[in-house]
DNA sequence: AGTAATTATATTGTCAACAATTTAATTGAT
DNA sequence: ATCAATTAAATTGTTGACAATATAATTACT
């Protein structure tokens, strides 16, 4: 009877705190907000439009992903990884990378490897397009690995390495081409 | 000037979040809180003594250690394993180990050793004295394991391996014998 | 009686206000 | 002027109330 469903076509309904996850998520990962930076509150809150209990529900889930980290009292700050994390993330996808691999080469159907290779082909052609730019800063790089991942089938290798170290992956990346770029601007400057 | 201070003794002054997410954990490890159950956050806030908004928070970091699977506008259910997502943990706790000891192999220094050694022979004593039935369910059995992570110097795999599949593992552990405990029961009756 | 619709209850989601703590600014002393 | 102590401001932590949604119970109908 009342008047209600003002949506109707692809908004899925999830909760606000949801919504908030995502969209700070995207913005550590694009580098929108500058790793090791402090994460105020009120006005993140405010620029979001909610309050602040889903905010602090999704910097809680911010944490699980390892995006940020909350001190007690003090506060969250976005996660900054220097080189040695870097590397102890790399060497754990190694491991891991190596793991889904095997279980994929045992799981996968003739039609899966040939979607795999058609992968390949398709990401080579755009590093040869791009010069390899601007391609690793972008998803694509990861898409490989991503379907790999899917296809050994372990949902949880899947949770650790496509819902978090994935993502610290992109961060990394967009991290250093922000800090690339700087270093460009530096040298227009000096020249 | 104010009286306050009543504690002053070991007791941890972090927020009230993090204290419940700790009872909580434990509570999901030991068994306490039934596989698959559902949390009720009225019960459990009266239950801590906590209002609803921190128990919310602990329940997303529950979320983050993969103790608790939330839906959006249900609830929390505590988590429950099937056969086949035991055998995912496994798998990658294979990966990973090995990993560990690689790392750890390569960092150890002849005093590690020699506690490492101590610690298996101290393990393998409780074996013998206990029958090995109690012993796999209590943390003994993950101490080996928890110091060769440790040794590898790899903080992200100790989170991994540590903060949460070795969890999960007593809480499969915990579960298992619950129901070896209900069988038993049920053998009794039947007798 | 069985099932669909409706009402009632309970639970989750969200908000705004208050308390506690930390950080910044100010004051005062050496 | 420098540094410590004190006050002021800002931020985090917590609470209780209200809105929205989902579950349970009741009613009405075939």
């Amino acid at each position: 009877m009342k008047a209600k469903a003002e949506f109707s076509l692809g908004t899925k309904p999830s909760t606000l705190a949801d919504g908030v996850f995502d969209r700070i998520r995207t913005a550590i990962i694009e580098g929108e907000l500058e790793p090791g930076s402090k994460i105020n509150e009120p006005q993140l809150s405010k620029q979001y439009g909610i309050s602040r209990g889903p905010l602090r529900e999704a910097i809680r889930r911010l944490e699980g992903c390892k995006l940020v980290e909350i001190k007690p009292n003090i506060g969250a700050n976005i996660v900054s990884l220097n080189i040695s994390q870097i590397i102890e993330i790399y060497e754990i996808r190694e491991s891991l990378e190596g793991l889904a691999c095997r279980l994929a080469a045992t799981n996968a159907i003739p039609d899966d490897c040939f979607r795999l290779r058609e992968l390949l082909t398709q990401h080579e052609k755009q590093i040869q397009s791009e010069n390899g730019r601007i391609y690793y800063q972008r998803e694509g790089d990861l898409d490989f690995h991503f379907q790999i991942v899917q296809l050994s089938g372990n949902g949880r290798l899947f949770d650790i390495l496509c819902g978090e170290l994935y993502h610290l992956q992109r961060h990394i990346s967009s991290a250093k081409s922000i800090l690339l770029d700087q270093l460009n601007k530096i040298d227009k400057e000096y020249n």
